[in-house]
DNA sequence: ACGTATTGTTCGCTCTACGAACATTGAATC
DNA sequence: GATTCAATGTTCGTAGAGCGAACAATACGT
């Protein structure tokens, strides 16, 4: 059982199906930037052989999740089944659903759930009135957790630990000049936010845009989900947000807590 | 409605990579009504043995697209970059929810817009205003296209031997008493649609709910997309559909046309 | 035209992924 | 509590799937 210092991949995990991995890359490969690839392109962007690139593009062909006119390929909407699996498998978004719209047609503004995923928000459900948001911002949309209210209040509850590893790999890029950088003082907002069980961020993400998050904490203690409402700063003050908002979120997080 | 596994018939299929089509099966075993699965439940529902279903399931886990406490295993929101990559790499949801933000402001209902894939729709922008459904639709979700307008807004525009293939093989299942199942009655339908342009169902999906749908025609021709709007069957009527709604679409649709 | 740079495809060999066999856990019966 | 049987989870020798170097085809510059 002598341990082979082989730092070559692969230390004999004979449960490791590198096919899959390769495969999955492969439909990753396809972004917004990149909608359509060919095979020299899919195994720049991976990092695998040309060869192998042709035979996963091939299978995802034949399986129908990707098409090609010879040259070029490009996802089906099929690929969405993987994803959507997910959304009506955790049927977080059917629960949290109905809470967010009763919250959007009480205020009048655009309400959301997010879940967290690495460093990124992910939205599970969302109930928009008017448009706020200069990008259209749907279910499965991501953006960066540090700057949003939603992913302030999730991360201010993520056990110790983990909260830690984030704060040294996080890069704590600006998206307009209000975005907080420093690192110690993105640590004071955290602590701020799990005193008050709120986050409140203005105008970090985007102009005009004020958001007010609170997390969903489940039966076993963990924050994975937040819920917001989110408005126009000139038109709403963070005052009114805490006293005309504040109360809504908390009652349907508290709701939600007794169904997940 | 299942796709067979593709018979190899001994062509010794070179290119193809059988451990990427059961990876994804795996995934696609998640569902709403099973959101956690053991490995034996995986290898049940997708037909490949628990020794495989094991290794699909720890590649996963390590991938970070599922986790496990041991004994069952869930998938992760990780999993929606797959699907997510599709949205955003063809960006069509993008480019169409301002549109549909816009025409939902303008007449205060839900507009939605989606996309044909083999015999159902699948949503890919929506902007809701008040829910008029009783399912909660996002995107990604999926209906049967033949009674929905979006979906024969799509199919009329089909060309002719696609969409023979799928007049042949579609059961017009009834959603309603007023769906309409017979073949002939059905032909008549999309006929309809596409002489005016433009297609409305009236509860032949859910009682209560009438929608209106125009294709989107794009550059090359063809259509792949449809957008529409739609109320309750009781507060309005198909001629204000016509009158008031369609012309709206049809500017959406037009805009839509020159930049996809 | 020619060279060459890049992309796409083939095919013999290797090591991955396969699954029968084995081990373990759980439930039911006496 | 012991015993059986059923069902789930894991191992490991081996077949054959997937690998990629080598080859062919295609675009591109001069």
């Amino acid at each position: 059982m002598q341990d082979q210092p082989t730092e070559d991949q692969g230390t004999g995990d004979r449960d490791f199906v590198a096919s899959l991995e390769k495969g999955l890359l492969v439909i990753e490969a396809f972004d917004a930037s990149r909608p359509r690839l060919t095979l020299s392109d899919v195994a720049k962007l991976t990092g695998i052989t040309r060869a192998a690139a042709r035979r996963y593009l091939l299978t995802l062909t034949k399986l129908g999740y990707a098409e090609s006119d010879g040259r070029y390929f490009s996802l089906t909407p099929r690929v969405l089944r993987l994803g959507y699996a997910y959304l009506s498998s955790a049927s977080l978004s059917a629960q949290v659903q109905p809470f967010l719209e009763r919250i959007s047609e009480e205020t009048g503004e655009s309400s959301s759930a997010a879940i967290l995923d690495s460093d990124d928000i992910v939205y599970i459900a969302r109930s928009a009135t008017r448009r706020i948001m200069s990008i259209g911002l749907g279910v499965g949309s991501r953006l960066p957790a540090h700057c949003t209210a939603l992913g302030r209040a999730i991360l201010a509850y993520q056990p110790e630990d983990g909260l830690k590893a984030y704060l040294q790999r996080v890069q704590l890029e600006a998206r307009t000049p209000k975005t907080v950088t420093d690192k110690s003082a993105f640590q004071a907002a955290l602590d701020a936010t799990r005193a008050q069980g709120y986050a409140i961020v203005n105008e970090e993400l985007e102009y005009g845009l004020r958001s007010i998050a609170v997390p969903v904490v489940q039966k076993n203690g963990r924050v994975t989900i937040a819920l917001n409402l989110s408005g126009q700063a000139g038109r709403i003050s963070a005052e009114e947000m805490e006293e005309r908002f504040l109360p809504l979120l908390r009652s349907a997080s508290d709701a939600l807590r007794y169904m997940l």
